[in-house]
DNA sequence: ACATTGTATGCAAATATGAGCATATAGACA
DNA sequence: TGTCTATATGCTCATATTTGCATACAATGT
């Protein structure tokens, strides 16, 4: 549960998807749904949401609930967090990371109100949702 | 062999023995030699032998051959490695990274014109030969 | 009540990793 | 040649981790 050793920390974030998960959270200033990180990523749910809780557990993010949904992001209490998560950013060029930056970007001109309003979206129909929603406007 | 993907660089720092060993690298700004790694983290010569070549193999640190002696370094030649190590320096704080620090320059006293001259040095025999060259000069 | 949806989690098999010890190698030197 | 000494490495066992799947749970809407 308490994770608060240096190495420990550094252990979780050595794995590819929990790297990506804490790049997207860390680069995108705003707190992500699962559901969009999941679309990000092109990953399995399970793998995001398993990813999640051990980011969790370790102390490097936390979770907002809104009903079925949760909202996580990077937290920023400790100064050791702050400092991990600038080199994180600094860190993870190139791909994987721009990519999932990118498709983060696409699913969150989805939202309304600031908030995540769809569930999983596959590919094909995320374009058609954007140009619906973008026509509305 | 080439461990070019960023997760993995950080699985292995993601283990407290690599993690010292890295960090005493990056916090001493020279060569060290491994009796004085070894010496200075005190754990079992082989776990640092085996930690030094995974920070190799993945193409964080190189070594200098002097004989029978191994001096090591943080490899800056590419930029990614510099943003690691001056992460590392940042995040490591507290123990056990200070105490290593304060065993290494005690042990780097022993030095003579630079270089290593003594192998394994029991904390005991530390004392009397940090003595013995104070005296001496 | 029921179905749907977003998210979390238990489980099992495959795989990877770390600790410890013994030993190998190779250079220095008597 | 023989013996130190500094460093590297092979092997084994215990343990940890990853992966994929199925399913649980909880909130929402009908």
């Amino acid at each position: 549960m308490e994770a608060n050793l240096k190495a420990e920390i550094l252990k979780i974030l050595g794995d590819q998807t929990r790297l990506r998960v804490a790049y997207l959270l860390a680069a995108s200033k705003r707190s992500l749904c699962v559901c969009e990180i999941v679309d990000s990523l092109k990953l399995p749910q399970y793998q995001i949401s398993k990813s999640l809780i051990m980011l969790r557990r370790a102390g490097l993010v936390d979770v907002d609930r809104n009903g079925t949904w949760g909202y996580y992001y990077p937290k920023t209490d400790q100064k050791t967090n702050t400092i991990l998560f600038d080199f994180v950013k600094e860190y993870c060029i190139g791909e994987p990371f721009d990519g999932d930056l990118t498709e983060l970007s696409k699913r969150l001109a989805l939202r309304d109100g600031g908030r995540c309003v769809v569930g999983f979206v596959p590919e094909k129909e995320l374009q058609k949702l954007i140009r619906k929603k973008t026509a509305a406007v």
